[in-house]
DNA sequence: GCCGTTTTCGGCCCGACTGTTTTCAGTCG
């Protein structure tokens, strides 16, 4: 809590602002919680730093930014700190903001233990539940005790709010879907939440089915050698926790509400928020049931005839986040979403360690199975201790082999920014892959050596750390790999490549398992950033790497 | 605290579930 030092980072301040919303929470404000955590949520998912923003002044034109904390965020990239913050933390024991947060237990419970009982942390709960305080308090019986014990547990709060990447939920999500489709009376499954919004994190899994027989669907699905414990089942729904710790929530509905379902459980939060008010402004009442004209219901088995009755276009899940979308829905200038089947080509894959060239011809057989034309294979490169390497000389008369029949094999060198080095220049390849390999960084720029950079692979974690890859590949007209991982840009990063100019690269996942998860994400990742076919370097109707001038060059 | 074909005030999504209730408050998603 310096008060000077480097400018604090976007999440550092999406930080600040949430636990703002936490110790409003404890005070019993009603509305300030909401506000701050809807400019938090907006603050982490910008693509650049606050600083660019707040020297453009543009903070305000960031969702859920008003004038309060617009100043606020200039204190704390001036100071490090925010005043408001370090007076509600000496005001409110930061206890209570750890008890809010256990399961059962919420703001208005905190608050009371606090003013009622002098409580001001899990410690001194547990000491006044066996000294048997609670006993007797209005709205205290034994087993709402017994719960709070059980909350209390551990000591640390549970595991509040862990998220686990996409990629690693995809292939157990469509797992369980496709079991209940096959095993089970379910007849629509679709997975909701902010996995079918393609979010890099998952919090927990929303399904949704329709069936005549809701007892046996969760008979099934409890059954799932995934699930761990069930947590509760009611009527139309199911709680369970996987093996791995995911929450999984089931929910059975009605055919002629499966639309407005879908669309309430899909989110985001903010979308849905914004619906309703312009429902409400249109004599209409949306909710997971449909959508009503008083008593009546107008529509709710398919999200197209909800969004319909709101006189909306439908709107890709990817795109439901309150960014605009809801305007461009409704003026009918959605953007046309890049899709999988549009994918017409790998810019940027490896072969395993020690590959053979059988292992060359399954990769083509899989590049062939998933609709690809051509496959920019990494032939060499410079390793991260710098040194350069290359495939094997059979290896290589493997590749040139497989230049000119489909799908074709496009050798690549994978180098870092900086002079190519003499081993890699002499390798016959077509085009470069940048990454952050050996000990170059951004600033010693492009590539040197008469060979194109077509595809940046960079991510680097924070906004402010990545624009440099970012104007390396604007500098290079190359594409940014867009993708799960750490060498590949998220969603936030592709928009940013998107507005400004740059083309995305989205991987095939040629080495994945059947799933498809690696391409999957991505596209889904280029999606959110609002991603069209023609924004995508790798997209059918793009330049074909195979088909360039650099042949001529030899 | 934010926001506006309800714009400078007065709203701010809404229903299920739980536990504790003689009619509801709090939590959750």
């Amino acid at each position: 809590m310096g008060s000077s030092g480097p400018t604090p980072s976007n999440a550092q301040a999406a930080e600040a602002f949430r636990e703002i919303a936490d110790f409003l929470d404890v005070l019993g404000e009603k509305f300030k919680p909401e506000a701050y955590r809807r400019a938090s949520r907006s603050i982490e998912s910008l693509a650049e730093g606050l600083a660019a923003v707040a020297a453009r002044d543009e903070l305000r034109s960031i969702p859920g930014v008003g004038e309060a904390i617009e100043e606020k965020i200039r204190e704390f990239l001036r100071s490090g700190r925010i005043d408001y913050l370090e007076r509600l933390r000496r005001e409110v024991p930061a206890g209570l903001v750890d008890l809010m947060r256990r399961p059962g237990l919420g703001p208005k419970t905190a608050r009371r233990f606090w003013v009622e009982l002098g409580i001001e942390g899990p410690a001194e709960l547990r000491a006044a539940i066996e000294a048997g305080r609670l006993s007797g308090i209005k709205g205290f019986g034994e087993r709402k005790i017994e719960q709070i014990r059980l909350a209390l547990g551990g000591g640390e709060p549970v595991a509040g709010g862990t998220r686990l990447p996409i990629e690693t939920v995809l292939p157990l999500a469509r797992r369980i879907a496709g079991a209940l489709r096959s095993g089970s009376p379910a007849k629509d499954v679709a997975i909701a939440g902010s996995f079918r919004r393609g979010r890099e994190t998952v919090g927990d899994l929303d399904l949704l089915v329709t069936s005549e027989d809701p007892t046996r669907v969760f008979d099934v699905f409890s059954a799932l050698p995934e699930v761990g414990e069930v947590r509760m089942r009611g009527g139309t729904k199911e709680t369970v926790v996987l093996k791995n710790g995911l929450q999984v929530d089931l929910r059975v509905v009605e055919p002629s509400e499966f639309g407005a379902a879908l669309l309430y459980f899909t989110g985001s939060k903010d979308h849905n928020v914004r619906l309703r008010s312009l429902a409400r402004e249109r004599g209409l009442k949306v909710n997971e049931y449909g959508i009503f004209r008083g008593e009546e219901r107008v529509a709710g088995a398919t999200e197209e005839e909800v969004y319909g009755a709101l006189g909306l276009a439908w709107i890709p899940p990817e795109l439901r986040e309150d960014r605009g979308e809801i305007d461009r829905a409704a003026a009918g200038t959605l953007p046309t979403l890049v899709e999988p089947a549009d994918l017409v080509g790998d810019l940027h894959a490896h072969l395993p360690d020690g590959a053979t060239p059988k292992d060359l011809e399954r990769l083509r057989a899989v590049a062939k199975a998933r609709g690809a034309r051509y496959v920019g294979l990494v032939v060499g490169g410079v390793r991260d201790d710098g040194t350069p390497w290359s495939l094997s000389k059979e290896l290589g008369r493997a590749v040139a082999g497989a230049r000119t029949t489909e799908p074709r094999i496009v050798a690549v060198a994978e180098v870092g920014p900086g002079p190519l080095p003499e081993p890699i220049r002499a390798l016959d390849t077509e085009y470069l892959v940048l990454r952050p390999v050996g000990t170059a960084n951004p600033g010693a720029g492009l590539p040197s050596g008469g060979l194109p950079t077509r595809v940046v692979a960079h991510r680097g974690g924070s906004p402010e750390a990545v624009r440099p890859w970012l104007d390396l590949a604007r500098a290079a007209s190359a594409a940014l790999e867009v993708g799960p991982g750490p060498a590949r840009a998220d969603s936030s990063l592709a928009r940013a490549a998107r507005e400004g100019g740059v083309s995305l690269a989205l991987p095939l996942g040629l080495d994945d398992a059947e799933e498809n998860t690696t391409r999957d994400v991505a596209v889904g990742f280029a999606r959110r950033a609002g991603a069209r076919r023609e924004d995508v370097a790798n997209a059918t109707g793009a330049a074909d790497p195979t088909s360039g001038s650099k042949r001529s060059r030899r």
